[in-house]
DNA sequence: TGATTTCCGTACTAACTGGCATATAATTAG
DNA sequence: CTAATTATATGCCAGTTAGTACGGAAATCA
């Protein structure tokens, strides 16, 4: 709302606040998808009528492209957060992926899962930014889990043999499949038996030095 | 093409081979996605006009609906018949990783990952019938990964301790990952040592009685 | 006050959407 | 041959699509 100290910019102040319309605007493209969003329904979940949109966000894609930084942006920001506690793996394993379950979980029209399984999976074939996107996601979450393995390891709370890069796939792959399972409906109470499972599996590989600290 | 006893139906013989046209008509969503794909595209890849396709298999969503079912039972097939040779637990699941890239490499316009993850992940938070789609889809295959955990189990390959439930979802899991991968772009080789890491995390789990046999 | 800047709202466009009515072609039955 | 049957082909429909032109509204600046 407030501009640079106060100082109000020159014309017609603006009605809304461009990240929360950013955000109701990915709130439309979660439930139905890049190409079952009309700017139709754009205009009316963000109340900004369709010369607002176009002048704030440019064309449909660009305001597409947008969301998904900003998704980005978040998870980024709590990955960063589960890692800097500097707890043990198996809590920040399992923080992050409370996390993530919150996010998966929420929606006013049920469970929507992660925003990048939901709909820039099905535009990457055809179009190669919004591929990009996905890709780099991908490195990104590897990346997060892969720093949390290796703290660990540094720490001895792995074994010697333990490999950080491949524990770091499949625990990315538990976020995904949490996704893909929040949005075919299943209820919170199995995917956090999912993620249980995963984090007891991950936990108590990688050679012998592991650390037995069972219960929270 | 030849019908029952090589007798011929009555009136005009049809153009098409519906199940080839039904594939065609999967490589449409596979592609583009459901919202993505108009009936012009349909019309287009599968050599069908309009009234052809609705005469065939009814109106978009019947026959989006129908490509769905034929995929769930290709890979049900695939899985069946991994299952069946009876091989070693690593084997089996090399196998099946190893079909399941084979199918989400393939495309022209580049590789399009899980049919499913693709195409019904977007439509399945607004169409209940997407979606229940989906939830038994993900169904079958945490039950086929069960089925092959449960008899490495009894056979011993894998040790008393170890639960074939929970090594279900890590598994499937893994195949969901390396549908995402596919479509994010990343190359065989990637996506091959991702399914390498994960048959070594899971089949040295689950206590002592593990066989170590090391490379194939 | 009036000029300037910025934004909002209505209404428009041309193209495309899913779906269907109708006509025509190809085949079998008699 | 004619009638009946089944498929294809053309073209239309009303509604929706993404995108924009234009005039008015709300603010600042002088």
């Amino acid at each position: 709302m407030v501009q640079n100290e106060g100082a109000r910019p020159r014309g017609r102040p603006r009605e809304y606040d461009p990240e929360v319309a950013l955000q109701q605007a990915m709130d439309a493209f979660w439930d139905t998808g890049f190409s079952g969003t009309s700017l139709d329904d754009l205009s009316t979940r963000t109340g900004m009528n369709r010369p607002s949109l176009y002048a704030a966000f440019g064309d449909k894609q660009a305001l597409y492209l947008k969301t998904l930084e900003a998704y980005l942006a978040g998870r980024r920001e709590a990955v960063a957060a589960a890692l800097a506690a500097g707890r043990p793996l198996r809590e920040t394993l399992r923080e992050i992926y409370e996390t993530v379950l919150d996010r998966f979980l929420e929606g006013d029209r049920g469970a929507r899962g992660c925003y990048l399984v939901g709909t820039a999976a099905t535009e990457a074939v055809d179009n190669p930014e919004v591929r990009e996107a996905l890709a780099r996601s991908l490195r990104e979450l590897d990346g997060g889990f892969r720093e949390a393995f290796s703290r660990a390891k540094a720490r001895s709370e792995l074994g010697p043999e333990a490999d950080p890069e491949a524990l770091a796939t499949v625990a990315s792959a538990i976020v995904y499949t949490l996704a893909l399972r929040a949005r075919a409906g299943q209820p919170r109470a199995a995917l956090r038996k999912v993620a249980d499972s995963a984090v007891q599996l991950i936990c108590s590989s990688g050679g012998p030095t592991r650390k037995r600290r069972r219960g929270r």
